[in-house]
RNA sequence: GCCGACGUAGCUCAGGGGUAGAGCAACUGAUUCGUAAUCAGUAGGUCCGCGGUUCAAAUCCGCGCGUCGGCACCA
């Protein structure tokens, strides 16, 4: 249906993605644009995008000529919007059912959408199970999505007349001059920038409640707490189903879970916070202990190790005890009236082991390694697993530069870290930028310095990374590595921090090429960053199958009856003997049996044996996972798996 | 730390005011077997802890502790 145009209307030409132009008598929605074009367009519009920007409204009146292109739900960028909708749905269903509860945000997210609300009384699993079953019905009614502008002191006023105080405070902090637009959805009115969908039909049904969880006004810990309740929404109901799989697949590579499957650790109430490694767990733990040692050696770094419990004095002078004294594990020292704190990080020790000697600039730079065990007091609600724990080991190291070795120390790090998370089958790994926090140490012009070093050194390093602003370190800016759990959840490991602050606290000093002394630069950097957690990332990311080279047991020689057993114990030393870590199965129990043991304990090599092997000097050779079997001879398959088995930072030229 | 859920055998879970249950694992015995579960038997419990209600509590209530999911925190 062509727009009624008005006098002061003037013709509106639309260009479509196709290059084709149509022309309008005067002003002419998305809505209309797509009505035009057909039927079917019409119904599987959902937004309307204009000169390649953000989507908008498909009400939106367009009034000049431009370049447009009709979003239909299987845009990716029409998820976005269905999300945001099923948010809106979701507060609808809320209000109808619960009229005291207030509303406040309600986004999309990388999976679904979140709605807080603030209700004094918390919503039960049986309450999301309504507000679900109500979002349906609302869906089905089809409600028409409404825009509107409204001046701020009478949107204000709108929201706090419905008891909407959150909304109300929230209009006052839109800045002036932008327009203040809400959402009309059947009796529901939301402040909102929008885009939303023509109406709550098109949202469709395939969305799901998932929780409920406790979260703070504005983000912040000293506000009210709302309930926030998560959802997931996609454009189908066949994404739907295959997200909720995914989410059950997800759930079987949790490192909990196969940390106990395959008795690798185990974590206890009596000691919160902390990681019991069993025999198979401290394999795993050494062989990647002993990987990174390779690499630094290679990269001439020189390893030490520092005292656990330090004197509160320490931790004044690096300023760490007036930021984190709460976190901090201490000892009274009842005799000497001392209070020592367990170290919960490295950097203060290597100072002190820089301080010993007089440096010269040409021992500079100094690559001062320490697999460091620290202990930290994280708050309860934060811990997770051997993820976030409280006795951990950073992988750190400290590089005492001048600020001309700044750049090149950073990108060679750089190089390192990304050759280290390639040996371990990391591909895409994020970088994030964190700058100054608001409470630091040092001074602007310091922190000018740093920053821009940091930028500089990231830069050259070739590195894409996004900016995480006011989350650097109280002492200097930070890159953060990012690695992806199997559930979705991002956790850092590896960091690289430029610290001007720490030398000046801690008094550390070089003699220049003038003969004068100087501050070095502190470099703090740590590539898996804490072992816990990047052990829990790899039995993740493997889901328990580990490469040979980090399996905590290679290979297990079964024997098919026990008169293969003198054999068996041949082949078992002899595989040890080749440097394998190797098991052995002589139990009386069919080779079906030992097969399904092993395999479910993720061994990634079987040697089975018989008769007939024992016979010939052979090996059955059975790979995890594999349908079949390979008849090898003894010294061909220890050969094999040698190979397999190497270590990838000594099979691989090393150039760091 | 905050909000919510949860805590029963080594593991996965059922039971829900009146004698503590199953499968798998463990142990014992038989079976000598050719690539993802051989058969039979035996044993196994502070039902997270402490209080309370009750004739009677694993079960109901309160308080702790821990775990899980978020939020906040993360040198």
């Amino acid at each position: 249906m062509p727009p009624a145009s008005d006098a002061s209307s003037s013709p509106v030409a639309i260009t479509l993605p196709d290059g084709s132009v149509r022309q309008y008598p005067g002003p002419v929605t998305g809505a209309e644009i797509a009505a035009s074009i057909g039927p079917g367009l019409a119904k599987a519009a959902v937004a309307i995008r204009l000169d390649g920007g953000e989507p908008k409204d498909l009400s939106r009146p367009i009034d000049r000529d431009t370049r447009i292109a009709i979003l239909t739900r299987d845009a990716p960028e029409a998820l976005e919007i269905i999300r945001h909708d099923a948010a809106h749905v979701m507060a609808e269903a809320v209000k109808e059912l619960y009229p005291e509860t207030q509303v406040t945000f309600g986004p999309s997210t990388e999976t679904g959408f979140y709605y807080d609300f603030a209700r004094a009384t918390p919503f039960t699993p049986e309450d999301l199970a309504r507000i679900e079953t109500r979002m349906h019905e609302i869906v089905d009614r089809d409600e028409t999505i409404t825009r509107a502008e409204m001046e701020r002191d009478q949107a204000a006023e709108f929201f706090a007349e419905r008891g909407e105080k959150y909304k109300a405070e929230w209009i006052h902090e839109i800045p002036k001059g932008e327009a203040i637009s809400v959402y009309r959805q059947g009796d529901f009115t939301d402040l909102c920038v929008g885009p939303h969908l023509p109406s709550t039909g098109k949202l469709g049904h395939a969305f799901k409640l998932m929780k409920v969880a406790g979260a703070y006004w504005r983000g912040d810990a000293r506000n009210a707490q709302l309930q926030r309740v998560y959802g997931t929404a996609w454009a189908t109901e066949k994404e739907l189903k295959q997200y909720l799989f995914q989410l059950e697949e997800a759930d079987k590579r949790d490192h909990r879970r196969l940390g106990r499957e395959l008795d690798l650790f185990h974590q206890q109430e009596e000691a919160v916070g902390a990681v019991f490694w069993h025999p198979k767990g401290w394999t795993l733990y050494r062989v990647i202990e002993e990987y990174i040692r390779e690499r630094l050696k290679k990269a001439n770094y020189v390893e030490v190790k520092t005292p656990q419990l330090l004197d509160r004095s320490l931790w004044e002078a690096s300023g760490h005890w007036e930021k984190f004294h709460q976190h901090m594990f201490t000892i009274v020292d009842e005799g000497e009236k001392r209070v020592l704190a367990v170290k919960p990080m490295n950097c203060p020790g290597h100072v002190q082991i820089f301080r010993q000697h007089l440096h010269s600039y040409r021992e500079l730079p100094l690559r001062m390694a320490e697999f460091g065990s620290c202990h930290r007091n994280e708050p309860s609600g934060a811990l997770h697993g051997i993820m976030r724990v409280r006795a951990f080991t950073q992988d750190d190291a400290h590089i005492f530069c001048t600020e001309d070795q700044v750049t090149a120390e950073s990108v060679a790090f750089c190089d390192l870290l990304q050759s280290v998370y390639r040996d371990f089958g990391f591909k895409d790994v994020s970088v994030k930028f964190s700058d100054r926090p608001p409470t630091r140490a040092g001074t602007d012009a310091t922190w000018d310095k740093a920053e821009a070093a940091l930028k500089h050194a990231v830069e050259a390093a070739g590195l894409p990374y996004t900016l995480n602003p006011g989350e650097g370190a109280f002492y200097g800016p930070k890159l953060e590595f990012v690695l992806r759990d199997a559930l979705g959840r991002d956790w850092q490991c590896g960091t690289l921090q430029v610290d001007f602050v720490l030398p000046e606290r801690l008094d550390a000093n070089y003699i220049g090429e003038d003969g004068q002394r100087h501050r070095p630069v502190m470099l703090h950097r740590a590539i898996l960053g804490s072992m816990e957690r990047f052990i829990a990332i790899l039995i993740e990311e493997y889901a328990g199958r580990f490469p040979l080279w980090l399996a905590p047991t290679q290979a297990v020689v079964l024997t098919i009856t026990d008169e293969a057993n003198a054999y068996a114990e041949e082949v078992r030393a002899a595989c040890a003997a080749a440097g394998l870590r190797v098991g052995i199965d002589l139990t009386n129990e069919k080779i079906n049996y030992k097969v399904r043991e092993h395999s479910l304990a993720k061994v990634p090599a079987l040697l089975v044996v018989g008769k007939r092997e024992a016979a010939e000097g052979l090996v059955a050779l059975r790979r995890l996972g594999g349908k079949d079997q390979e008849n090898l001879a003894l010294g061909d398959a220890i050969a094999r798996l040698k190979q397999e088995a190497a270590v990838p930072s000594h099979a691989a030229a090393v150039t760091n």
